[in-house]
RNA sequence: GGGCGCUUAGCUCAGCCGGUUAGAGCGCAUGCCUCACAUGCAUGAGGUCACAGGUUCGAGUCCUGUAGCGCCCACCA
């Protein structure tokens, strides 16, 4: 046996022993096993990721569920992965090409393209280096990346099979624009962020002598006006009765604008009058579609007015805003300015305010895919955990809106769609593959035009959103669209792991894929788990500049200690409040199992490797009190554990380990090796198997320290791995109340002395004599048998165990358990005006808790209603409560005599 | 405007189906370098479970309402 440091260096062990399992296939799975498969896919990070608290949670979490799934005996597999992440990452490249004093557009499409995989392929893996670090037992082999070969003809597929179920058409709507990005977005890439914004009344003139002379609108973002068409009220609103039917004069323009009425419009808004701009809102879109009226763009891509007035020509939009005020103001036509708090929507990716602009862009017609989507979830098909995302989700689902899916950006999955220059000049070529004139959609480029068979096809410029190839991550990975055997083997997945901020994005759009592609949902269960936030409750972000990195974190306390903190951090779903030295309290667990080992493994020497549990006869009741307890944790983490209660898992060992084994049973052992050397081999027995088995119990938590420390167990040349040792099972026939109750009564006789001790100040060294009064046989045959055990956890000299008191003692210290009570004489050492306060105080306090249990059982409906166990219960705490009242009072008495 | 979550010890959080005396880690106090561990051991102080009602023999736990904090969704320009 090597000898272990006093210390657990995980610096020592981990990545080396990482490479260890990778290197025997540890985290691999195999499609023709017969096993039953569990199956998880990662949320695959961006490639531009660089691992944050988040991933870590999310990567543990998963990690957790596949290492004990492994070891109870199932064909894991989880299958890790990067997303290509569209705009994020051509905003990456592009930043990196300023900084060269270049730009995409200068490079050309193509060049370009080619700087992104140099991109990828230089830092792309990054973060799956990373995830590593972790421990995280992905199966590397079936690596995935979204624009993979496969992964890309999946998603060329999908949109064919849309088109043709007339589930994908292109159209003029009005999108998020993001003038940075220079790309459409779809609603969810363009989450609202309130913000302080200021309502501007303008007046609009009339047209014609009557009055009134003039309308008054109110906006936030005048700059549109340029783009107004028309003026709206609402039909009831009485102060504009007159107005309908008139026409209304744009300012600084001159157009014509026919004002008309329409109940969209709120009488309590503003003025109770709207400028239409049907080019630049999405209400006044369907009024511009419901009314007729002309739609004019007057922005370009970079957001610079256009379509306007010579002076307005060019200006940036914000510009713009800020010369129409002063215009309007010289021309009298500017009224109040409100502060006016909004929601505006703002680009995921840059934080630019997005314009809502109109534009030809694709969609997806989402109602008829939610419909299946829907059902699973009602009917249980999938469900979440826990359960409140399920009314978020469906709430989602049933007001779902079309998704818009082309970007105008360069790098992703190019649109499958092609034009046919002859026949959209023609308007021809309508067909059941070609829904509008000229246009074609194919997974290949057609060589010429099914209609005209001209040869003059360009494809369409856009590429997809990102998320339209993550939404058959878990089809695509396993193969889809090919039958593949690992599709047969592992789809339908398990379970997903993911953060709240993607269930629309991601998780809603998988079901809704999954039941289109496979018919099948994509998964089973969805876990969801919280945000981490730093102590005040914010995101972790780098902007706020409160992140807290995991590598950091690895290298001062391990990664062992960031998973374990991590996941005790957190319950059920809920977010995860970080500070550093929380992860301390793991470290500190790691080197508790590494020191109870290096015990164990030292009184181990010589005796051999031994799981096994000896005869159930030559056990002590101590013995049979840890294996008991221990019977009852491996239940709750296996429970915990099924029902993804992570943290308690986690936690239930940690207290046994700690808290049972080693600071009870170990200090025991000790004694017993001292005392009944020819119970070594028993005792030696017990302590290894409830070491062995607990590390079992943790190693989904923490991997690496739990692995190192049993292969030392295992000794020289047994060459097996925790990871795939079998999950413990329970043995109810370990459960023994009888032993609980002996031990729990000597723990309680030990802990009272100790506190005796403490409270009186005894000196450190010393070992006064210990008289215990039993009354109990069982009890005090076991005490006696004990002695040498309670001599050294109490520090006592002799120690003298009688039934019942027969003498009065002076000067002697009392303090009374359930079981028994513990004398301390306390001659020469006492303080005694101390001492009377303090048992003044506990009878006190006892004859409080006396009055409470009497009135409580005097209670008629109590008695009558509550079970008959917890009045007993009551009854026999009342008795004690009443025996130890009158000791204390009996031992006040005397030492006022 | 809807919806959700949170409020328990100085701090960060557990507490499942309502049931004896509400727990942990950190921090704090006191004493210990006891031959596995000072990243440790022992002992202790510290809580009107946000507030107000209600249900119940019994409420931190269930119901209703109020307040504060946080998050999500929503076309009031």
């Amino acid at each position: 046996m090597p000898d272990l440091p006093p210390q657990y260096n995980p610096a020592d062990v981990e990545e080396r022993l990482y490479e260890s399992w990778a290197a025997a296939g540890l985290f691999e799975a195999n499609a023709n096993s017969t096993r039953t498969p569990y199956t998880i896919v990662i949320p695959p990070p961006n490639v531009t990721g660089i691992l944050h608290m988040g991933h870590a949670l999310n990567t543990t979490l998963q990690d957790i569920l596949i290492r004990w799934k492994r070891m109870q005996g199932a064909n894991a597999l989880w299958v890790p992965g990067t997303d290509h992440a569209g705009i994020a990452t051509q905003n990456v490249v592009e930043k990196a090409l300023a900084k060269e004093g270049t730009t995409r557009q200068d490079l050309g499409r193509d060049e370009f393209l080619k700087r992104v995989w140099a991109w990828k392929e230089e830092y792309g893996s990054t973060i799956l280096r990373q995830l590593r670090r972790l421990g995280a037992s992905c199966d590397w082999r079936r690596a995935r990346f979204t624009m993979d070969e496969g992964l890309s003809e999946a998603v060329l597929e999908v949109f064919v099979r849309l088109y043709e179920k007339g589930l994908i058409y292109r159209g003029n709507y009005i999108i998020n624009w993001c003038p940075r990005c220079q790309t459409a977005l779809s609603d969810e890439e363009a989450p609202r962020q309130e913000t302080q914004g200021k309502l501007y009344h303008i007046r609009y003139p009339l047209e014609g002598k009557g009055k009134p002379s003039h309308i008054e609108v109110a906006t936030t973002r005048p700059e549109t006006m340029l783009g107004d068409t028309a003026v709206a009220v609402h039909p009831k609103d009485p102060r504009y009765k007159q107005v309908v039917g008139r026409n209304a004069i744009l300012p600084l323009v001159g157009r014509k604008l026919p004002i008309f009425s329409d109940p969209a419009v709120d009488k309590e808004f503003g003025t109770g009058a709207v400028k239409v701009t049907p080019a630049h809102d999405p209400v006044d879109f369907q009024l511009g579609r419901k009314h007729r009226l002309e739609f004019i763009n007057v922005m370009t891509d970079d957001a610079h007015m256009t379509n306007v007035p010579k002076a307005y020509e060019g200006l940036d939009r914000f510009e713009c805003r800020s010369k129409l005020i002063v215009d309007l103001e010289r021309e009298g036509l500017l009224g109040r300015i409100d502060e006016h708090l909004h929601n505006v929507g703002h680009c995921y990716r840059c934080h630019t305010a997005v314009e809502p602009r109109l534009s030809l862009q694709w969609f997806v017609k989402m109602k008829p895919l939610a419909l299946p989507a829907i059902q699973a979830v009602k009917k249980k098909q999938i469900v979440f955990i826990p359960d409140r995302w399920t009314k978020v989700y469906l709430n989602w689902m049933e007001h779902i809106e079309d998704w818009c899916i082309s970007r105008q950006i360069w790098w992703g999955h190019r649109l499958p769609v092609y034009y046919c220059r002859t026949c959209q000049a023609k308007g021809k070529g309508r067909g059941k593959a070609a829904k509008e004139p000229g246009v074609i959609v194919s997974k290949t480029k057609p060589a010429t035009c099914p209609v005209c068979k001209g040869t003059d096809l360009t494809q369409d410029e856009d590429v997809l959103d990102t998320w339209f190839s993550s939404w058959l991550w878990p089809s695509s990975t396993l193969g889809w669209p090919k039958q593949t055997r690992d599709l047969a083997a592992f789809y339908p997945t398990n379970t997903l792991v993911t953060a709240q901020e993607i269930i629309f994005f991601w998780v809603a759009r998988m079901i809704m894929a999954g039941y289109f592609c496979m018919g099948k949902p994509p998964f089973h269960q969805v876990y969801i788990h919280g945000t981490v936030r730093d102590l005040t409750g914010k995101k972790m972000s780098k902007s706020l500049g409160n992140i807290i990195d995991p590598l950091d974190i690895i290298e001062k306390y391990g990664t062992d200690a960031l998973r374990y903190t991590l996941v005790t951090t957190t319950a059920v779903g809920q977010d995860v409040f970080l500070s550093e030295e929380r992860f301390a309290a793991g470290r500190n667990f790691a080197n508790k199992l590494w020191n109870a080992t290096r015990f164990v493994l030292a009184q181990h020497a010589g005796a051999g490797p031994s799981a096994a549990l000896p005869d159930r006869d030559t056990l002590s009741p101590v013995d049979r009190w840890i294996l008991s307890r221990f019977e009852r944790t491996i239940t709750a983490a296996t429970e915990a554990l099924d029902d993804f209660r992570f943290n308690e898992a986690a936690s239930t060992v940690y207290d046994f380990l700690w808290h049972d084994y080693c600071d009870w049973y170990l200090e025991a052992s000790k004694v017993a090796l001292a005392h009944e050397p020819q119970r070594k081999p028993q005792i030696l027995a017990v302590l290894v198997h409830v070491l062995d088995t607990s590390l079992r119990l943790l190693h989904p938590t923490m991997p690496f320290v739990t692995e190192t420390l049993w292969q030392h167990l295992q000794g020289e040349g047994a060459k097996r791995w925790i990871m795939t040792a079998h999950w413990p099972l329970a043995d109810r026939t370990l459960t023994d109340t009888r032993s609980e109750n002996l031990v729990e009564a000597l723990q309680a006789v030990v802990t009272a002395a100790r506190t005796l001790r403490a409270e009186f100040n005894v000196p450190a060294g010393t070992k006064p004599p210990l008289r215990l009064i039993v009354p109990h046989p069982e009890i005090r045959e076991f005490l006696e048998a004990q002695r040498p055990l309670l001599q050294t956890l109490a520090q006592a000299g002799e120690v003298a165990i009688e039934r019942s008191r027969t003498t009065r003692p002076k000067q002697t210290a009392v303090s009374v358990t359930a079981e028994a009570e513990v004398l301390l004489p306390l001659e020469g050492l006492i303080d005694p005006a101390k001492e009377r306060q303090r048992l003044q105080q506990r009878v006190d306090q006892l004859s409080q808790e006396l009055s409470r249990l009497h009135a409580r059982l005097k209670d008629r409906q109590f008695t009558a209603k509550a079970p008959a166990d917890v009045v007993d219960q009551m009854r026999g705490r009342q008795e004690e409560v009443e025996a130890a009242r009158k000791r204390f009072t009996e031992h006040l008495a005397v030492l006022e005599a």
